[in-house]
DNA sequence: ATATTTTTGTTGCTTTTGCAACAGAAAAAC
DNA sequence: GTTTTTCTGTTGCAAAAGCAACAAAAATAT
């Protein structure tokens, strides 16, 4: 993620500074925020790991995304409607820092260092999100669970630099994240598993093709 | 999209001012770039209508994005692997803005208007292409060709602020933009018919729920 | 004006995916 | 350390989606 700016810094120079910056504590499983139209809330992930989910009236649960170190989030990224509920939740202990976007250039006039290393960094911060969610457009977009899971193990081996690596969800949840029936994509496992093309033990993804 | 910019501006700055930035017309069907790893290009279209495509190994097509006046795009948003073939494809004339992302920061140093201009604009522009994205992400998960039909037209008729609009897209794009096979769509838009819940007549859709 | 290509609309059949239900393993709570 | 909850793994059956193929309509090219 080479970012060009050190998020450590970013929380010394708000707390002596602004007060338009909240930076709050979550414990796992706590909701860090829902998407409400119109309030414009920006929120940096300092340290942890959430994801925005989304339940639809047919009680289907979907991980629209998923949020570790230096991610940012909240509804100034979204168009809320009436028709999606979206909650973060921390999925472990989360560090936020939660701003109001409002209006980013009066903002970042102001002498406030906070403002004004953000509105330097936003452009990078938001091109890592475009990219992630690029990425995560690519693999939604794959016809079928084969290719989904294919997909997303060979993005983790990639990431990684390893043909083995660890699952960073429950098989549940990466269930929910593809966007997939649950037992459906288990399924689909076993005859990837069958057919040699990964091998599996515990939360540990093997590829064996090149 | 209410950008706080004028992009007519952009094109007279950067003609006397700047030559890091081409200008290029491409007429329908052309192909307006294809991604390529480690280039970093960063498109701006000014005018026209174009698609971002995928080509995958089972001959299967995918709009990954469509793109009109004033969004953007290139490499330089998408982590480019061997695996996709990724092509952004002229709909009708478009007229482009070609510019070599690079780094940024030291780029918007020089007195070079159109950089200045850019630098400044750059965060509107992007946030907007994510919460496109986001949408996109919204559209994908749903989990039924129904539920992703109902959801692509909701979109429309809020954006048209009607509960009429025409389709931006031949029925055959429109397969390709959701991901799903067109002849199983057109089934599910008879059923939508039948069942009361839109109109069509030819490119043109009624919603007749609220 | 006519020929060619693309798009729309439809259908029968096959494959994939989803749903429901359950048991054992693992993890978390008490 | 025991209980409770969540997660994994599996299966039979039902529903949805994909595939292939074709004809008619519409759009485009010549």
């Amino acid at each position: 993620m080479n970012l060009s700016f050190n998020i450590e810094n970013f929380i010394n120079d708000f707390e002596s500074n602004c007060h338009k910056v909240k930076k709050r504590v979550f414990s796992k499983n706590e909701v860090i925020t829902s998407y409400i139209e119109k309030r414009n809330q920006f929120c940096i992930l300092v340290n942890g790991n959430a994801d925005l989910v989304r339940y639809d009236l047919n009680g289907n649960r979907t991980i629209v995304e998923h949020f570790s170190t230096n991610d940012i989030f909240g509804e100034v990224f979204y168009t809320v409607t009436t028709n999606n509920e979206l909650l973060v939740e921390a999925r472990e202990k989360c560090e936020v820092l939660i701003y109001t976007y409002d209006d980013i250039h009066t903002k970042c006039r102001t002498n406030c260092k906070f403002h004004q290393k953000l509105s330097e960094c936003l452009p990078e911060l938001i091109l890592n999100k475009v990219t992630d969610l690029n990425m995560r457009v690519e693999l939604l977009t794959k016809r079928s669970i084969r290719d989904k899971l294919l997909g997303y193990f060979s993005l983790l081996s990639t990431r990684t630099l390893s043909k083995t690596f660890s699952l960073p969800f429950s098989l549940t949840d990466l269930a929910d994240y593809l966007s997939v029936d649950r037992s459906a994509m288990m399924r689909e496992i076993k005859v990837l598993k069958e057919d040699g093309f990964i091998e599996k033990e515990g939360n540990k993804i093997t590829l064996l093709y090149k």
